[in-house]
DNA sequence: TAGGGGCGTTTAATCGTGTAAACAGTACAT
DNA sequence: ATGTACTGTTTACACGATTAAACGCCCCTA
């Protein structure tokens, strides 16, 4: 109790009468000694309750058993879902994980990146912005897109597209309205490539606007919405399809009854009776892991040839679409 | 580009002709040198584009530049408010942030704690659960409440309950439930208290619930609301809230025309038109800066007195709630 | 019996910084 | 001239862990 220092290899080895090499050998599982010693090391150890110095550690073996987590923000409900899935998968695996928000600026994401190589982070995973581009050969993991250069896994957009497409069809809806996100964001374009490609033919696109990935509208989406020619409405996100709803209810449309809403997530928010939203679910734990297993592969094997994992999603059907009634009160517009 | 090695000291201290104390004199801003050193030095370290290795300076000196902070969860929208908000104010003080979710099990955030300070992580601020006790003397703050032996900041949440029971009798509401959080949370606590003192004599508390912070609520609160013996619902947080406007729209009782709902917090989701929640605004951003702040205080001066910050709040009024109206439809059990 | 090869352990150097202590130089007082 | 005080710089070791190389020991063979 008067020394408050932690105790250190060299405490573990004098408790064990050997040599701090050996303590460092037995400790790191390199088996170079004797099973008899090993033992001893390990008992001495735990007796004196020692714990790795971590500083130390890091600067001989320049590995810091630490990796980063970027994400745009932390204030959409998507986000944490996999930040907790990375950091619960990262530490299983002995590694330590620091969360940083970017803000979705790819000025501030450069920033960060540095921040992170500066303390001496051994990688990352990101989900970058499209038009970030990797300045240092720092190990990265790219997050629900690809990026050239860089290990990635994503949810299977195109998929999930063509699932709304089929609930979509399935429904009766013939006049549909698109609410997309900017298509540098390959997610976004996938999605929204899955769902025209599996509607063409049966379904008419009466409008799309493109929107900001927020839970506010812009004006002309507003506007859109507000004609009431389609049935249904089908949007890049949850987020969006609450702003949706948000904006439905503000002009007293009555959802699903006069017009349905489907998102794409499946964020933790959308299922609570208050919004209630039909939508796409994406396995955000199984990214956040597997996002985990890629980077770690990579800092063992740096040259190993880059990967593209691609993960199932499924439709998940709530209350916020039904099937298309003919008894609608503004026949005419919504039929032909 | 040969050696791929970052520049040290040395190749600094090489570089400006002169020895590597003298470069980490002057790095560290102790005036031990001459001006002309300095500025030779300064200039040498940009010149081979220096940055300090982060394991070095940590083995040497003890201190990590790293603070953590331990919450809850990352799931409900409050905490990333909080968060973010630390991890501006520690960066811009020169400290990295590692964020960890502790599930609000007192015996994992034992174990985070461990893994911080194993990690070398100079100290926390950190939301914990009533019945943690500190068991290593690692720096902490406490957010949200007072905790013996911690400095603490909070929100005024005697304020706020008093503010919810102005605004009550303002609107002309007599019967009043509540959904309280458990009392050993002293937020909780507080909050309850100071709506019952502000509102005695005034209004009737006809029913009381006990209700966990989480998005659905337990039978016998569903059961009180379902009663519908009072025109106005008071929630410990706007989380307890928006279940309760959710049991209310299954029961299809109109908010605010059937009846008012209350909150508390303002996080992000309550502004939603879809929500569109009456609370008590709580200074989220500044909470987590004087977390900060005090705790990097504390780590210059690990013997100064404790200090426990209290912070203001407001009420914001949104939707949910209105004047109550003798018109309602089942009068005779919401007067007497 | 000298030499060699395994095997298990220790010795000692190293990572990049920080800092106490040693040192050299100047200025001043005795 | 010699000692003292001070200033600015360098020397040299420490932090705690990893790891290449050296070492000692035993067994085997020529």
């Amino acid at each position: 109790m008067s020394g408050r220092r932690s105790p250190t290899i060299k405490d573990v080895a004098k408790a064990a009468g050997v040599s701090s090499a050996t303590v460092s050998y037995v400790l790191n599982n390199l088996n170079k000694v004797t099973p008899e010693v090993d033992a001893l090391v390990r008992k001495a150890a735990a007796d004196v309750g020692y714990s790795r110095n971590n500083a130390a550690h890091a600067l001989k073996t320049g590995r810091n058993h630490v990796i980063g987590c970027i994400l745009p923000t932390l204030s959409s409900p998507v986000f944490p879902e996999i930040a907790h899935a990375v950091q619960v998968r990262a530490e299983a695996l002995g590694f330590a994980t620091v969360v940083v928000d970017s803000g979705n600026e790819p000025m501030r994401e450069e920033r960060v990146v540095q921040t992170l190589v500066q303390h001496g982070v051994d990688g990352a995973v990101a989900m970058l912005h499209p038009s970030f581009r990797p300045t240092s050969p720092f190990p990265m993991v790219s997050l629900d897109s690809r990026f050239p250069g860089l290990d990635s896994v994503q949810a299977d957009h195109v998929a999930g597209g063509r699932l709304i497409a089929e609930h979509v069809i399935a429904m009766g809806h013939r006049r549909v309205g698109m609410l997309s996100g900017y298509s540098e964001l390959s997610s976004n374009r996938e999605r929204r490539e899955g769902f025209v490609s599996a509607a063409k033919g049966a379904v008419d696109i009466v409008w799309e606007v493109n929107v900001d990935l927020v839970p506010q509208l812009r004006p002309e989406a507003l506007e859109a919405i507000g004609r009431h020619t389609v049935s249904i409405i089908v949007c890049v996100n949850d987020l969006v399809a609450i702003a949706a709803l948000s904006a439905l209810k503000a002009l007293n449309l009555e959802v699903p009854d006069e017009v349905s809403v489907i998102g794409f997530d499946d964020m933790q928010w959308s299922s609570w009776p208050l919004i209630d939203l039909s939508t796409v679910r994406q396995p955000l734990k199984m990214l956040g892991e597997q996002a985990v297993d890629l980077l770690i592969n990579r800092l063992k094997l740096p040259t190993s040839p880059l990967v593209d994992r691609t993960l199932p999603v499924s439709f998940v059907k709530r209350g916020s679409t039904r099937a298309f009634a003919s008894g609608a009160d503004d026949i005419s517009k919504l039929t032909r």
